[in-house]
DNA sequence: CTGTTCTCCTGTGGGC
DNA sequence: TGCCCACAGGAGAACA
């Protein structure tokens, strides 16, 4: 469940559990991208969720005494779960709220790219966090900044919108449908994307992503006892994953290139 | 610093 | 039906 819209989607989702307190925490399978502390039950019991943020594609789970960081990978999922639902396979780890009745935070990742990561101190100081480009839906992320950005980078425009130190929460579908939208093709080096075109690039970025929010948190009903993926595959991508089908607004075949070791997709005719 | 390649891991779908 | 391979939505680490 990878992309900022997920992610958000996500964390909406978590926001039944402010206030409560966690009365266990269950770690089945601490061998995620990094290893889960084997603290974390003794830090976290008794806690009460104050506050559930996001930083790019990190949700930030504050509590009295410090914050969970957690990154769902390429493959991760959260879903509310209550007490009978069975466990799953990939069902790594259980954070139980309340004493009577219970509500389970429950962290699915397959592939364990994800994290779940504990930290006493500012999160946004995190090693992780602190070199993060803006976020692409701030007033931080316009034109200006990207176009300053852009000039000294001489790889391709669809990387250099997928580093999350230019910003974040840009992934791989969403860069293929933001760059279709700003016309701009994927393999152009960056430092070659007129201003123009960053300015519709930035347009581009933050509808994209805008509008997947939007449409995702119309499926948040169905965030408790739902193990992700709703929402996701829905979503009618304009060429992301569309290799030789009919471009919607030229009828030429999609292209898909090789950019960063990852698939890209654009058409050839609409994107210069 | 920049850019490139490698890496973690399981699941899925296509070809035979 | 089974087997093998390519590939998958992320992004830090290691390296040139």
């Amino acid at each position: 469940m990878p992309e900022l819209p997920e992610v958000e989607i996500t964390r909406l989702g978590l926001e039944p559990l402010i206030n409560y307190k966690i009365s266990e925490v269950v770690i089945r399978n601490s061998s995620l991208r990094w290893p889960v502390n084997k603290s974390l039950q003794k830090i976290l019991i008794g806690m009460k969720l104050i506050s559930l943020k996001r930083r790019g594609k990190y949700i930030l789970a504050e509590f009295p005494n410090g914050t969970l960081i957690i990154h769902l990978g390429m493959s991760g999922n959260i879903c509310i779960a209550s007490k009978d639902r069975e466990i799953k396979k990939h069902d790594h780890i259980d954070i139980i709220f309340g004493n009577v009745e219970h509500k389970i935070l429950r962290y699915n990742d397959p592939r364990r790219f994800g994290c779940v990561l504990w930290t006493d101190e500012n999160p946004l100081d995190h090693k992780l966090l602190k070199n993060l480009g803006p976020e692409p839906l701030s007033s931080d992320f316009d034109a200006d900044y990207l176009f300053q950005k852009l000039r000294k980078k001489t790889v391709s425009i669809k990387n250099a919108i997928m580093n999350g130190h230019v910003v974040v929460g840009v992934g791989n579908i969403y860069a293929s449908e933001a760059l279709f939208h700003s016309k701009i093709r994927p393999q152009r080096e960056a430092y070659k994307v007129t201003t123009n075109e960053v300015n519709n690039l930035v347009t581009a970025i933050k509808d994209t992503i805008e509008k997947a929010i939007l449409k995702g948190g119309s499926s948040i009903k169905n965030f408790f006892d739902i193990n992700g993926k709703n929402g996701y595959f829905q979503n009618e991508h304009q060429v992301y994953g569309r290799k030789d089908k009919p471009c919607i607004l030229c009828k030429n075949p999609i292209q898909q290139i090789t950019l960063g070791q990852r698939s890209s997709f654009y058409c050839n005719c609409c994107q210069k």
